[in-house]
DNA sequence: CAACTATATTACCATATAGTAATAATTGAA
DNA sequence: TTCAATTATTACTATATGGTAATATAGTTG
């Protein structure tokens, strides 16, 4: 017998939307942005100041975030603040988070061990 | 006062890891042999079998996974068994869904409304 | 050993994309 | 309107990487 949970057969496209997300998240300036915006809505110079790059580069990376609805965009006079619009997010981070903790903590007990 | 629940500040380094593991979620073929992979371990041959890509191919996203930690190896014979190393995938893969589902629902919703 | 099967690796190409610099567009104020 | 501040966009470069075809390696069988 399996000892495997059923999982859903997902479809191609379902895989896809799936590694999309994924993939949104899988990059570092962007990641940090988001890690920035957990601690409340950012503008655009806001970000600019923490994340060490350029403003160019900041309100690109946005756009492909706002395009794949991981974060919502308010202008408010000359600003723009965005947000985290999807709490997912958090989740997703938390999740792996504790998970490189687990293997950290792995490596560091065979490193005690030296057997 | 902040409504946003307190988040701990990560290392630039932490956040990295953190985006190199979804970045290696984030890419079709991978996210499909991880699926695959949910129903039990799996020889590169049955994987060629099920994913319409080559062999090389798949063994090299196979060695991708693996040297994230997210898939492991087991040579039995002529035939190396991979299997996800990592339940904290499925989760994460799940929770995904979850939101996609969500975003889906809303966006036919919205169309049934047509106002 | 040779022949066969399964997997890994190599070299290569084509494409995607993060980053930058410069410029445009938007908004508010004087 | 003119100026200043903020954000978005454009054009470009350099790099990374997914995919392929061919070859190499590892293990099995006779």
């Amino acid at each position: 017998m399996e000892a495997t949970t059923t999982h859903p057969k997902l479809s191609d496209a379902a895989l896809e939307a799936i590694a999309e997300r994924f993939k949104l998240m899988g990059e570092p300036t962007r990641i940090k942005i988001l890690h920035e915006l957990m601690g409340g809505e950012k503008n655009v110079t806001d970000l600019v100041a923490r994340l060490g790059t350029t403003q160019g580069n900041i309100s690109k990376q946005l756009g492909i975030l706002a395009g794949g609805g991981l974060v919502s965009r308010e202008r408010r006079g000359l600003n723009v603040f965005y947000a985290i619009a999807d709490p997912s997010i958090v989740t997703l981070c938390e999740t792996v988070c504790a998970n490189l903790e687990t293997h950290l903590e792995r490596k560091m007990t065979n490193l005690r061990r030296r057997d």
